[in-house]
DNA sequence: AATAATCTCTATAATTTTAGTAGACTTTTA
DNA sequence: TAAAAGTCTACTAAAATTATAGAGATTATT
């Protein structure tokens, strides 16, 4: 039941821009820095934030005094969106995805037992990444600061 | 977040083994049944039901008349057990597994945003499958098939 | 005692996924 | 025009996953 690193890493860079987008005014930061902060090999974050961008997660501007920026509000990002992007799918099994449904190969997925269970995990896990806002995720860590 | 075929296909065999502890009185079958009924590679299947084995979930006989049977009874036993058996931890990131806990290497673990929110989805992941037995998951195919 | 049915154990192979690296290209600002 | 940024695609190395193979060990039956 494991988050990859490259969803991990994606999950974290993000934190790192909420962050940026409440201590100055552009919510600008380049790859270079976040790579540095939260030690991320550079040329694989570039990867990581590419897809964010592509997947309307982030936006970015080029060129000197450019550099990566949330595409909306850190209460309007949730991580379950980031996740989905990075890992893919949030169910254990294909067949209680809803993003990417395929039959399992059980005679009778109504009846199917380990469908029932594990349909029961991917709502829990669903439920709270779709509900954990970028906004949330600060919240709890300056409550955790002091 | 993905279970992996060992996990799915042990889960599908422990279910197995609890309906046949119902249907009959030693509640044994063959690794090639359950490889049958399943479509499960019999090879594989025979590593996993040893890790099970090995694990104290099942117990076996061997030679003529032998096969597979449960370590206890199907209210005794949850999936929980048989996951951590097959795939390992729960935890999306080792930082907060319970059975595997590894630093993540963030500066400050009591004040990590993405520890926190990882916390919370292991702690659900881990509610539902150390509460959930095979007898629970059996009651339930009943249930719907109904 | 022999045979057949079972599980046991370890090694290995094929495939896929993950994690990371490289480099040429584009855009922007100064 | 040079430097600082992101863009994009290809590639590679390592690890994990999903098996397959085959030589034992044990047991019941005949």
């Amino acid at each position: 039941m494991r988050l990859s690193k490259r969803g991990e890493y994606g999950l974290r860079a993000m934190i790192s821009l909420a962050e940026a987008q409440k201590n100055s005014p552009t919510g600008m930061i380049q790859i270079r820095e976040i790579s540095a902060r939260e030690e991320i090999p550079a040329k694989f974050l570039e990867q990581i934030l590419l897809a964010l961008k592509n997947a309307g997660l982030v936006h970015s501007k080029m060129g000197v005094g450019g550099g990566y920026y949330l595409a909306r509000t850190p209460k309007e990002i949730t991580l379950g969106q980031i996740v989905r992007t990075l890992d893919g799918p949030l169910a254990p099994i294909k067949c209680v995805s809803q993003m990417a449904y395929e039959p399992c190969g059980c005679p009778d997925e109504e009846t199917c037992g380990l469908r029932m269970v594990m349909g029961d995990v991917r709502n829990a896990i669903a439920h709270i990444l779709d509900n954990t806002t970028l906004a949330a995720v600060l919240k709890r860590v300056e409550a955790a600061r002091a």
